[in-house]
DNA sequence: GTTGAGCGTT
């Protein structure tokens, strides 16, 4: 006794209707099934006239209070295409001044699957972030028992951005999505974050976050204070990130320049400019880099390991062009990808076939020590984008809850920034821990040479052994202490 | 039949 709702791909064109389950969901799979892509629904609102995004739930869409009604649902697609139906787009420059290579997905290993997932369930819970184009469970030859992990490959790179940028409750676990061992050092690493010249003082992050947002997912806007007609402005994809770059755009009346974030270095200053490595594919070893982490890491065995791939960018561009590979069998790394200082994939670190736009092909910072100031440098400028998505409007607290592993954390904007479940509490985030050191590298890094604003690591309970959670609550908050480390200059 | 850090029979 399924009943069917009518969806279209976009308003005025022609709706299919399609059957929802039994509970009275609507299956992403089965959405997707007839239009390859979708990450969502939406509706207009007859009152607002506004358009309401469909609560997706683990790959089911659940009707408004009212049931699925008579009323036509349109499709939502990742932003990436977001673009193309940019009315101001005479600016011709930003898209033949595409990146050469297109950002490529690669596999993603799926760590912490309950036993009993399937590939099927995989796929489903995935899709709910776009085209899922394999999803692989590893089983025990034998017995056919799953090993807990798996494999998935989407068709889009943002999807594997965001899904990079969280923890995920798949079947009442939460789950770590990350760039397998194996393909570490061989994707795409693209900055996401870009500099905004000529700002006025009349210009608020506001302003800025409205603009920009028009081109694609804005992560974070950071404004220097006191005024210095700059600013900082991060996007979920690199990709859009890149294709602004060289453009002038007028906001408030004022023409901004847009380029690429690269940090300058004042000798004269503790600040570093480049920090962040990341690994190319070549194998020369930064060891020094291994002394701070290693350093950390020693103690802190898996801290913040599952916190997602910061969306940063400018970090990366110090060093990160002839940055060598990390030492990719160092246990006492943590998961630098994840925090965007090795490169993974959006975290951070410059694409290998870029052009390197600042000309700084040949400084060998790769070279240089890396001291507790530079990781934190790192951790500013590269970091904190999908941190700061995190601690915004978007999240949503996981379902209130409290998997069988013990946390409730998890902020998780969904693939197009509705589902989860907003009614849900969002409680603050189980510190983390495996060690008990809370606050991890972040704090620790940056109370090393600034005035705080980290702190805290509130200590204690957490999930002893694996699985820490995101310290969502506690992290430093974004834009205190950037200045602490880096000048830029225009 | 159990388990919970890891890294993919092709």
């Amino acid at each position: 006794m399924s009943s069917y709702l009518q969806v279209a791909e976009d308003e005025g064109e022609e709706p299919i209707e399609l059957p929802a389950e039994d509970d009275g969901t609507l299956l992403l799979s089965t959405l997707a099934a007839q239009f390859p892509g979708t990450c969502g629904l939406k509706y207009r609102n007859p009152e607002s006239r506004a358009m309401r995004g469909v609560r997706l739930v683990e790959g089911r869409l659940h009707p408004p209070e009212n049931g699925w009604g008579a009323c036509v649902y349109y499709c939502v697609f990742p932003k990436e295409n977001k673009r193309k139906s940019d009315d101001q787009l005479e600016n011709s420059t930003a898209k033949t001044k595409r990146m050469e290579t297109k950002l490529k997905c690669s596999d993603l290993i799926v760590l912490g699957l309950p036993w009993k997932t399937t590939e099927q369930q995989l796929r489903e819970y995935f899709e709910t972030f776009g085209e899922v184009l394999m999803a692989q469970v590893k089983k025990d030859i034998k017995s056919g028992q799953s090993k807990g992990f798996g494999f998935i490959r989407f068709g889009s790179y943002e999807s594997q951005m965001r899904v990079l940028g969280q923890r995920h409750l798949i079947d009442g676990r939460w789950c770590d999505v990350r760039i397998p061992n194996s393909k570490e050092g061989q994707i795409q690493q693209v900055p996401c974050k870009v500099f905004i010249g000529r700002c006025t003082e009349d210009i608020q992050a506001d302003d800025l976050r409205e603009y920009f947002s028009k081109f694609g997912e804005v992560t974070d806007v950071f404004i220097p204070k006191p005024f210095r007609a700059f600013a900082f402005v991060t996007f979920l994809d690199p990709e859009v990130a890149q294709s602004l770059c060289g453009e002038d755009h007028i906001i408030k009346g004022v023409s901004v320049h847009v380029s690429n974030a690269a940090p300058k270095t004042d000798p004269n200053s503790r600040a570093y400019t480049g920090v962040g490595g990341s690994r190319g594919q070549g194998s020369r070893e930064p060891k020094n880099l291994a002394g701070p982490f290693g350093g950390v890491s020693g103690t802190t065995q898996h801290y913040q390991q599952h916190h997602g791939a910061p969306g940063g960018g400018a970090m990366n561009q110090g060093t990160a062009w002839n940055q060598g590979s990390m030492n990719r069998g160092n246990l006492d790394m943590p998961n630098l990808q994840a925090l965007g200082i090795t490169g993974q994939a959006g975290a951070g670190s410059q694409a290998q076939n870029l052009n390197n736009p600042m000309g700084m092909g040949t400084l060998n910072l790769g070279a240089l020590p890396v001291s507790p100031a530079l990781v934190a440098a790192a951790l500013n400028q590269a970091g904190w984008g999908l941190i700061g998505n995190l601690q915004g409007g978007q999240q949503q607290g996981a379902a209130g809850d409290t998997g069988p592993q013990g946390f409730n954390n998890q902020a998780a904007p969904t693939a197009a920034g509705f589902g989860g479940t907003p009614g849900a509490p969002q409680q603050p985030a189980a510190p983390p821990t495996a060690t008990g050191q809370g606050g991890g590298l972040f704090n620790w890094g940056l109370n090393q040479g600034t005035t705080g604003g980290g702190g805290d690591a509130s200590q204690g309970g957490g999930t002893s052994g694996s699985n820490a959670p995101q310290q969502v609550g506690s992290w430093p908050q974004r834009g205190k202490q950037q200045e602490s480390f880096l000048k830029y200059e225009q």
